[in-house]
RNA sequence: GUUCCCAUCGUCUAGCGGUUAGGACGCGGCCCUCUCAAGGCUGAAACAGGGGUUCAAUUCCCCUUGGGAGCACCA
């Protein structure tokens, strides 16, 4: 075949549900190969299932694609659209007597499947229309297409990440290429629209490992070129078992809505199955350098959400204060209902983020920490903070409000201020700045206490203090 | 059941015959400190089991065990 110079890569999930983090990673190795070698990654929407595709699935993809920063090359080709080509090579099949009808109906088949598990027997077509009479075959009656594929020898599949995987042919069965209503199946569909689009690596998830010497066999009955062909290990939830809804099945969008960034999403599933010695930290345009197919592992890994955390504090710390701060002001916006900042509000915002920043695993959780800079008025306590502020702690807040009032009101002069005023009573600092702190913010921790003050102004701030001193 | 894949700290992993088995997350301790973080130092923590091959196995081979995936006129 026209073998390119540079790789042609693929994402090809199928509209069914939503890009869960599984595909994502697919997508993602695909996204790297291709970057790294200069080549084209395309995405090909696998719609052939009439029933279970949706439009919503497709925007799902989309959308989840484009948040993770995935760009692809050219339109996204869907592949319904293609069944009449698919039909074709099926024909030619046909023609050329590697294919053949079956008659053999639904049930008939399902009564098979049964004596079949009964008998302890392994569940396969038995070949019982593959080398009969088409003249027997009921007039009229609706057929499927099969492959008449190969019963000895073997087919190998020279894996990119496993290594050579060897299937016996007699136990690979006659697969169907076109169900009796004359649609194509996944399974040849796959095999001509990688043909077509000249695909030079299939790099998928390793359920899709069984199908491979299937997929082969149509590519030698046509006597196509074969892809390279990468298995990548699945990645299971926190417990080892399958993902599910519950850990991690979750659409790429439901990250971000957790608040983590797309940055964080591609370093963290890199490092799921694909390694560079012992970097942990690999930003997008690192990976893109480093990225290779040797490097990937084959066992099955586990999402951890730990570490996830960890990472994305780690990429919240190093984005700017100005692109966070819109990050942030945009998802208080998404929130039901909107929340609007005010000049002032955002203003605080921007400035407190070198010290908000430091502190937050998840733009959820910043937010959360800096809700006392962009909502005014006297405090709430939570459950940390009210113990902050027993009647003694409410005595001394009070006690150290005068001096405060008295100051300039900038952070170094508070904190003298304050200082100051607890050496004079023989008090630490922290017995000062807890409750003030509590007051403040009401919570029990926040960013350094004078530099909220300073940040929220006098006015604001002495309503909130004296509103808890007594 | 059957076919195929996998197997190093709790988790993600480095290792590609000879290492005090390394790193990261998490966990414990210490330092820093107005809180919480961040940061620094530090501690505990792994080669699933059994056979081979070899002067030497975490590393190569086989078996067992344990996980996982496929076995549709789904993709």
């Amino acid at each position: 075949m026209t073998q390119t110079q540079k790789p042609v890569l693929r994402f090809a999930p199928s509209p069914t549900g939503m890009l869960h983090i599984g595909g994502a990673r697919t997508a993602l190795f695909n996204w790297l190969y291709a970057r790294h070698t200069g080549g084209t990654f395309l995405l090909r929407i696998e719609d052939t299932d009439r029933e279970r595709s949706t439009p919503q699935a497709v925007a799902a993809i989309l959308g989840g694609m484009r948040w993770m920063g995935l760009d692809w090359d050219g339109p996204e080709v869907f592949q319904a659209a293609r069944a009449a080509r698919h039909r074709e090579v099926a024909d030619a099949l046909l023609a050329a007597g590697r294919a053949y009808r079956c008659y053999a109906t639904a049930e008939e088949l399902s009564a098979m499947r049964e004596e079949q598990k009964k008998a302890g027997k392994p569940m396969r077509y038995d070949g019982r229309w593959r080398n009969r009479d088409p003249e027997e075959a009921p007039p009229g009656a609706p057929f499927a297409v099969r492959l008449k594929a190969d019963d000895s020898g073997e087919t190998i599949v020279h894996d990119l990440v496993l290594g050579d995987v060897r299937f016996a042919n007699d136990q690979l069965d006659d697969m169907v290429l076109l169900r009796s209503d004359g649609s194509p199946t996944y399974m040849l569909a796959v095999v001509v629209d990688d043909h077509d689009m000249d695909i030079s690596h299939v790099i998928r998830g390793a359920d899709h490992l069984n199908n491979t010497p299937r997929q082969l066999q149509i590519i030698s009955a046509m006597g196509w070129a074969k892809p390279a062909y990468g298995h990548l290990p699945l990645i299971n939830g926190p417990d080892g078992a399958k993902l599910s809804k519950r850990h991690g099945a979750l659409a790429v969008e439901a990250y971000r809505d957790m608040g983590y960034l797309p940055e964080t999403m591609r370093n963290y599933l890199l490092r799921l199955g694909w390694s560079h010695g012992d970097d942990e930290i690999i930003p997008t345009a690192q990976a893109i350098e480093w990225f290779n197919l040797e490097s990937i592992g084959k066992s099955a890994a586990r999402m951890d959400y730990k570490k996830l955390d960890n990472l994305n504090g780690h990429y919240i710390r190093a984005t700017p204060d100005d692109i966070l701060a819109a990050e942030a002001v945009a998802f208080l916006e998404r929130e039901n209902p909107p929340r609007i900042l005010s000049t002032t509000a955002r203003a605080r915002l921007l400035s407190a983020m070198p010290s908000l920043k430091e502190r937050a695993k998840t733009l959820v959780e910043l937010i959360q920490g800096a809700d006392f800079l962009y909502t005014d008025g006297v405090r709430d306590l939570d459950a940390a903070a009210q113990k902050l502020l027993p009647p003694e702690a409410r005595g001394l807040l009070a006690a150290a409000l005068p001096a405060l009032a008295a100051t300039d009101w900038s952070a170094p002069a508070l904190e003298a201020a304050a200082r100051t005023h607890a050496e004079a009573h023989g008090l630490k600092l922290g017995q000062v700045a807890q409750p003030l702190r509590a007051a403040l913010t009401g919570k029990a921790s926040s960013p350094p206490l004078f530099e909220m003050l300073a940040l929220l102004g006098r006015e604001e701030s002495l309503i909130r203090l004296r509103a808890y001193a007594d």
